[in-house]
RNA sequence: GCCUGGGUGGCGGAAUUGGUAGACGCAAGGGACUUAAAAUCCCUCGAUACCUAGUAUCGUGCCGGUUCGACUCCGGCCCUAGGCACCA
């Protein structure tokens, strides 16, 4: 073996090795305790990018240090198959999603092979395959059955650049959460999955996960949106209709004047038909339409509305109550009406003020009293109730619940509860996902494709033109079918699933994922592996991936497939991957290799360097894997990964900080290498050995070092501070004399350090460390060496330093054997030199001492 | 506006339960080795002051509080990132 670090070579053979002997595949052992190590399986876009890198370095460093610690580790990987990329590529580039699809697949493959990943790459899946996809289109019949797919006609998030609809959940900020186009509204018959039937224990169970970190948790409340309120009916002044609103305010009901509708309700225009402000009404109604599109991007538009030319009367005061559509009134919540009181809701005030509509005050402030005519803004606060009946002088918030009873003994309400969360449409009118199995006959209506017949088999040779309208709507050997019931033409469903189906269940597949029967999950293996233990992944999948594959996960269970609650015990979601930014007004921004000398390479102007922020190939600050890999190996990689910050939190790309990993990678195999002909044939030391001195000390400091390892990754994923240890024991190696020939208890001790080095980094990095550990002359995988405990006593100090404080400040040190008696240490801290000088004259108060840190002394 | 995080040297970050602030790394400076350079190894490295060795004062976004003692706990404010947002 050369001297010389060479990761490439190293790291090229030792992959091989894991491959060829097949490691890291694993079986249900019972003997054994299983731990399911999952990281969230990647979209093939092309290649693997640094937050990749990132998250996959930080699973395979948890699931080694497991495997080492004696578990049983299922650690997998798969692709995220289906999906508009590919549809884009095969518009522009003439190419088949399934070609552009399989070649990602292969290269993302070879990468991740290349960074020396653990997985069990004989559990491999591809959710675009129909081995995958056809159980969840049994899923999907199951759910068609039992009523949890069902179809609807419902405006829906239309984007114009990429003609598809898209989940609320994939609408920011009015904004196409791919391409960033405006979104649209329109109307489409669409499959939804009544996630909401599960709202209740989705909500519930957000307190049972204690291993998710707090703000997912809080994210997923907030999305389900649960609150407590009250239906009130309010009767139309004339004939026998009734306005149904939902209240979470009906203590404030007595102050409700006036009655707000959606502008989009049909009820509207209802109302209106026939009037003299039908034609008025249709054009406001109109204009908000269009305003809707343009809603969430711009500044709150001013609030709006329309007299209705009709009345409702206030169920408890039984006043007229005119009627407005209004532009701020959101159709899809509650009814889409609502009662307005002016006087303690800040945008019924508005409203109010602009179009002179009364006001009455039902919650009284404690200390000041609000006079309708002077007041400039509503009274949100709590109160006092007045010119509220019988109940006048009741806590406004008392009064919630009698008030609802109230309403309800009148049958004029009654108390329910609201959700944020609606149902999930699953509907894409795109070529490249699931098939939806089912097939309308004009007879016998929507039907079902027969268990027997599935998989519905997504055709390979579609013409995809980017033209509006479903590819597959148009390909008629797959759209025209017959009727599995009355055996006439029937036509199939052409929209396929949103691809947030296949990542909802993928967990799961992977413990059996050549499972060919009936429904595609052994029960057993899935018992054995499941739940995940650990699952790890990014913080923008927070409500969507994870909301829907808790979901899932209670579908399945009651289905009879499953028989857990939650899917994942522990969630890390780790931080971005960041770097900063180089502009140049002349040619945008720029690559790193496009600057030279803080100038643009192109034009020589200067280069503005901007903040950090995550990155992206539009913003051009990203650093290429493969450079990495090639330039300093896999292992390097990881270790600036995991050195950096810790993983919940974002990374600061540093190319000067992947040097000092690579140093550091060369300073440790130097030293091993370097000590390797003093320590063969020597055992490492194991106890016994009498030392003092340096040695000691070095000794003591390894089982420190592995103390504080375990613990940085067992408690809370701390790399960057267990690799910090290593790096301080590595320096203490150095700074030992090298002991003479023959000191074979120095040897042993040295050996020890050395090993430990070498065990510790292992997880961290796998390629280099089995090398060194093959120069130690071992033979057996160091995958599988136990990881090491430490000893106590060796890992105690016999010394310890006491710091002496004078009124909180520090003014001295001393150094005492570690069980001296605490008054001795108190008398000593009192007659140290410097202290004496500081409190001569002075009266010592008080004296504080805390075992194994400080004195206090406190003077006057 | 509301809900979460976060704010510590030139930089990334340590400080695990209220007890030595700045571990480890990067950058910078100095030394050793070398014909030389690179690499490597060793040392210094929060700010200010001083007759610079040592010692003092200040210092964890800002203001106040609790405490013998606060990066850590409490109250108020500022900045910043993310989520939600006319949800009645």
């Amino acid at each position: 073996m050369e001297n010389k670090y060479k990761p490439r070579e190293l790291e090229k053979k030792w992959q091989k090795i894991w491959e060829d002997s097949g490691i890291f595949k694993v079986t249900e052992d019972l003997n054994r305790k299983k731990y399911y190590l999952l990281e969230m399986f990647p979209y093939p876009s092309g290649k693997i990018h640094m937050g990749h890198v990132r998250n996959y370095t930080i699973g395979d460093v948890v699931a080694r240090y497991k495997r080492m610690n004696g578990y049983n580790v299922l650690h997998p990987m798969g692709w995220d198959s289906f999906g508009m990329p590919a549809e884009n590529a095969a518009i522009d580039h003439k190419i088949h999603p399934a070609t552009w699809t399989n070649e990602n697949i292969a290269y993302m493959r070879k990468q991740l092979k290349e960074m020396g990943f653990s997985y069990d790459w004989d559990r491999e899946l591809s959710t675009c395959e129909p081995e995958y996809y056809r159980w969840e289109q049994l899923f999907f019949l199951w759910m068609y059955e039992k009523g949890l797919a069902y179809k609807k006609s419902s405006i829906v998030n239309w984007c114009r650049d990429c003609k598809t609809v898209l989940a609320n959940e994939q609408v920011e900020a009015g904004l196409c959460w791919r391409c960033s186009k405006e979104v649209e509204e329109k109307y489409l018959d669409q499959w939804f999955f009544r996630i909401t039937d599960y709202v209740d224990e989705l909500l519930e169970y957000c307190d049972k996960l204690p291993g998710w970190p707090e703000r997912v948790i809080t994210m997923q409340k907030n999305w389900i949106g649960k609150s407590f309120g009250c239906e009130i009916h309010f009767p139309m002044a004339e004939g026998n209709d009734v306005i149904k609103v939902f209240t979470t305010r009906q203590d404030t009901v007595y102050g409700a004047t006036f009655m707000l509708a959606a502008a989009e309700l049909p009820l509207v225009m209802e109302m209106a038909k026939g009037k003299p402000v039908e034609k008025e009404v249709r054009e406001f109604v109109d204009k908000v339409k269009k305003q809707d599109k343009l809603m969430r991007t711009s500044e709150y538009y001013d609030k709006e509305g329309i007299f209705l030319d009709a009345y409702c009367l206030n169920p408890v005061t039984k006043k007229r109550m005119p009627i407005f559509a209004a532009n701020f009134v959101v159709a899809e919540y509650g009814t889409g009406c609502v009662m307005a009181v002016p006087t303690h809701d800040q945008r019924d005030f508005e409203f109010a003020k602009k179009y002179n509509l009364p006001l009455i005050v039902v919650i009284q402030p404690p200390n000041k009293s609000l006079n309708v005519h002077t007041m400039t803004e509503a009274y949100m606060e709590e109160g006092m109730l007045i010119n509220s009946g019988q109940f006048n002088g009741m806590e406004n918030m008392k009064a919630l619940d009698a008030i609802a009873e109230y309403l309800e003994s009148m049958g004029r309400g009654k108390k329910t509860i609201q959700y944020r969360l609606r149902d999930w449409g699953i509907s894409r009118q795109r070529y490249w996902g699931a098939p939806i199995p089912i097939i309308y006959c004009d007879k016998c209506g929507t039907m079902p494709v027969p268990e027997t017949d599935l998989p519905v088999v997504l055709p390979r040779d579609v013409e995809l033109t980017g033209e509006g309208g479903s590819p597959l709507g148009k390909y008629k050997a797959f759209a025209e079918t017959q009727c599995p019931k009355c055996g006439s033409a029937a036509k199939r469903e052409t929209d396929t699933m949103d691809t947030f189906v296949e990542s909802s269940w993928y967990f799961d597949r992977f413990c059996s994922p050549q499972c060919a029967e009936k429904p595609g999950l052994d029960r057993k293996k899935v018992g054995y592996w499941m739940p995940v233990d650990q699952y790890i992944g990014g913080i923008e999948h927070a409500i969507l991936h994870l909301l829907y594959s808790r979901f899932y996960t209670k579908m399945l269970r009651d289905f009879g497939v499953l028989d857990f609650d939650e899917p994942f015990i522990n969630l890390l979601t780790q931080g971005m991957v960041c770097k900063e930014t180089a502009h140049c007004k002349e040619h945008g921004y720029l690559f790193p290799e496009e600057v030279k000398d803080d100038k643009c390479k192109h034009c020589e102007a200067a280069v503005t360097i901007g903040k950090s922020e995550k990155m992206s190939k539009s913003l051009k600050n990203v650093v290429d894997p493969d450079y990495l890999i090639k330039q300093y190996g896999a292992d390097t990689a990881r270790m600036f990964c995991l050195f950096a910050a810790p993983p919940e939190k974002d990374l600061e790309w540093s190319d000067q900080g992947v040097e000092g990993s690579f140093r550091f990678l060369n300073r440790a195999w130097r030293i091993v290498m370097d000590y390797r002909d003093d320590v063969e044939g020597v055992k490492s030391a194991g106890g016994g050995e009498t030392l003092e001195g340096e040695l000691k000390n070095l000794r003591r400091k390894t089982h420190q070092t592995i103390r504080k390892v375990t613990r940085d990754i067992e408690d809370r994923f701390h790399f960057n501070t267990a690799i910090s240890a290593v790096m301080e024991l590595v320096n203490a190696l150095y700074l030992i004399e090298r002991p003479a020939q023959e000191d074979k208890v120095a040897r042993s001790v040295i050996r020890e350090t050395i090993e430990t080095v070498i065990i510790l980094l292992a997880p961290i990095v796998p390629h280099v460390t089995a090398e060194l550990w093959k120069a130690l002359g071992y033979e057996g995988s160091l995958a599988d060496v136990p990881w090491p405990a430490y000893d106590h006593e060796v890992a105690a100090e016999e010394e310890i330093t006491i710091v002496i404080q004078v009124n909180g400040k520090v003014r001295s040190r001393m150094v005492v054997p570690v069980d001296e008696d605490g008054e001795k240490i108190k008398a000593l801290a009192l007659n140290d030199e410097k202290i004496v000088s500081l409190i001569s004259g002075k009266k010592v108060v008080r004296e504080i001492y805390v075992p194994r840190k400080l004195v206090n002394i406190v003077v006057q």
